[in-house]
DNA sequence: TTAGTTAGTATTAATTTGCTACTTGCTATA
DNA sequence: TATAGCAAGTAGCAAATTAATACTAACTAA
């Protein structure tokens, strides 16, 4: 069988192929609570809803690179490390025709997003309770939160949280958020110890002891 | 925008659809070795190479569905707990045409699987150096091994390479070989206490001291 | 000066890991 | 009928990690 004969024989079977899409679950840190990204639908299917930013895939463009496209066209932002998370198949999760969603994830420090009228974040815990999010994307986000969680223990995304100069009272907040729970404070110093170097500086303006300012190691 | 209106549009956009496969990493340890299941190729393109079992996907069935049918069509096996491994989708991994290939990957005992003249494991560590691997699939081998190694630390998946009733020695070998590195025999013991039960029953005809068989506990 | 508040350190107990050495129960053979 | 060989199974200790508590340090406000 020849390339020809192939391609030939494959479109003459004529079978339907499904859509790929991409949708990001792009995650940051504000306040108290983890936030995710969504958008407010202004189009059929599910107007008025909240849902994940995504964009058909093209032709001529690899996940990765429809991934970031997806995020410069819905935030205008480029170079984020973006990880594919998972990929969604259920036959009906978009009512309008069979559509596959590769999802990505990310996690970027809150100032980094310009929000608008559309875009904005949410707080995961709330998105989770409610039962009126676009598509399947509430269970996206659920697992990307589970994957976070996972990763925190055993990578340093905690750190692409955090500004270039951070103190370890922040990181300690991020990771606890991140994590879902309190960590002891000497543990935590002790286990993060050789990934990060202290600077000379100190907070200030505060009301009580300052903290120093560290940088990420390497 | 009504779903009328939706199609219309998106169908006049006419813009090309990917095709998108399944593949299958079907793993399991025999002898000292991880091998994996490939098959022969006999047809364009690649013909003669071995490749991961595949097939499209149709537009009425899930993912997970699809992963469950190429299971059953190219090995006969139903029911096996398959997991999503990752997708792929570089430009030019077919020659043919542009694919989406999402994986799967399981752990099936060396038993359970019947091979044939088309059919037929191969230990991982060898696949891994040959460079004449169809498509992609030899990374994705790899990433299925990097996935293993991982899950194996946290999970029960090694339970399911061993039969109902098994000897510690044997689990053992297991994890051994599927994490790539020798174990302590009184620590393997000691963390895999409360997976496991005894039994009455003892191995016999072995040159030595017969060892106690166990089950999984639960 | 002192109370309040958070930053940062010291210390100890409990658990897990890395590693060695031993005892046990079988077979083969001298 | 000893005993050597061999793998199964157990005991135990040192080192490292984790869990937890309690302390000291440095600032502000009153």
């Amino acid at each position: 069988m020849t390339e020809q004969e192939f391609l030939k024989e494959y479109d003459s079977s004529g079978f339907q192929k499904p859509s790929v899409a991409v949708d990001l679950v792009l995650f940051t840190v504000r306040g108290e609570s983890l936030q995710v990204l969504l958008t407010e639908r202004s189009q059929y299917p599910f107007i008025g809803k909240l849902a994940l930013p995504g964009v058909f895939i093209r032709i001529d463009e690899t996940l990765d690179e429809a991934a970031q496209r997806a995020l410069y066209q819905k935030t205008g932002l480029h170079d984020i490390y973006l990880e594919q998370l998972y990929t969604w198949g259920a036959l009906e999760r978009d009512p309008r025709m069979r559509i596959i969603s590769v999802s990505y994830y990310a996690l970027v420090p809150d100032s980094q997003i310009p929000e608008s009228e559309q875009n904005k974040f949410s707080p995961v815990a709330e998105i989770l309770q409610r039962e009126d999010i676009a598509f399947d994307h509430r269970e996206i986000i659920r697992y990307g939160q589970e994957r976070i969680r996972n990763k925190v223990s055993y990578t340093d995304i905690a750190f692409s949280l955090v500004p270039e100069e951070f103190t370890l009272p922040q990181l300690q907040k991020i990771y606890e958020i991140l994590l879902g729970q309190k960590l002891y404070k000497a543990n935590f110093r002790k286990k993060i110890a050789d990934k990060i170097q202290p600077t000379e500086k100190l907070t200030s303006g505060t009301k009580h002891r300052p903290s120093r300012i560290y940088r990420k190691k390497d």
